[in-house]
DNA sequence: TGTACATCAGTGAACGCGCGTTCACTGATGTAC
DNA sequence: TGTACATCAGTGAACGCGCGTTCACTGATGTAC
């Protein structure tokens, strides 16, 4: 990025981090390999286990990166619909950190920082639903929010798929919109 | 499975997809390999590429076999609420063709046959859609189709990636009840 | 301010492994006559 | 009913490749005194 490079690299491990999200965004979790990485970054092959021991390992940063970036996302939002659009946001903005958070056999599920980390988006979708106006006839919370998690989820993943057919249009937010507003009325 | 094997297999064709559905339920798609399969089914690791060429004729032809049973599953549904616990249980029942199903870049996505395939299971959802009671205040057929898909197979997506909470119980047929009827109210 | 030393980041050669692919082959099956 | 032949399914040895891992190493950095 700036200026030359000597024998230590600076920041490789925030390099590497972004090499993964390229690679990923290419080819998708499965194709990873840490020699790859090394290659994008310019470093040898073995530099990546240094960082992050293993493949498991740099991806399990990655989910971690993802949750706190979906976690900030969702805490932007104004109300339950606005934050729904904004999952939708974070999953084809980022694509690479979504594959990977959802895909437990990729990384260490059960890392503390990254339980940490699930554990404040998940916060923040709660704080989402927990801000809805509430009448009688609505159940509980508990499965308002499966339902607003399932719908914004299922959408995201459907979308990235290319599963959608072409009439929903080319703008996912949009489309997100209309579909979480189905769940409201 | 039944009598002696001779230097034919017989139906290696099926035993190897048997397999791969075996293979995937245990390690995910990422992990298989045709020498793994051929493993599995006892012949030697050339074999499978008689009968599918690479990988992604095999996981197409699952892909294909997957859509299929999706549809049978969706067809023998009462109304769309049914429809939808169907969905969640072919996807719980058979994780395999499930999660090759929606990754595209795992098999060969515009095959005719798969294309096909998906198109009946998509014909059969929209069957679904197209029984519900209308009322005045629904805006149309498309969005209550996109949502109604979006719901269930974020539900499945999320149950199968064991990313639930505890509280959600252990029965995914259930809480999909409860989840896909907050879409109906 | 200077020197010694510990620590850390990254190197590069080497290894063994499982993979997909190729190819000449062989055994089994079906069909023509 | 028998024989010849074509076709097809599966074999097994060989190949080259990219991978993760190991390990002795070297260059850079920071700290103690």
């Amino acid at each position: 990025m700036t200026g030359p490079r000597g024998y230590h690299h600076g920041d490789l491990r925030r390099t590497l981090l972004s090499a993964a999200v390229e690679a990923i965004t290419e080819a998708g979790p499965a194709a990873l390999s840490l020699r790859d990485l090394a290659r994008r970054a310019g470093v040898s092959h073995a530099a990546p286990a240094h960082h992050f021991g293993d493949k498991a390992g740099l991806l399990t940063a990655l989910a971690v990166e993802g949750f706190d970036l979906l976690a900030a996302a969702l805490r932007g939002a104004g109300d339950l619909l606005d934050a729904g659009v904004a999952y939708v946001r974070f999953a084809v903005g980022h694509r690479a950190h979504f594959e990977v958070m959802f895909r437990p056999e990729l990384y260490r599920h059960d890392d503390p920082e990254v339980a940490a980390a699930r554990e404040r988006a998940g916060a923040a979708l709660r704080a989402g639903v927990a801000a809805l106006p509430r009448d009688a006839t609505a159940p509980d919370q508990d499965s308002d929010a499966l339902a607003a998690w399932s719908i914004v989820h299922g959408f995201a993943t459907l979308w990235l798929a290319g599963a959608l057919p072409p009439r929903t249009g080319p703008d996912p937010e949009a489309a997100a919109r209309t579909v979480i507003r189905r769940l409201f009325d």
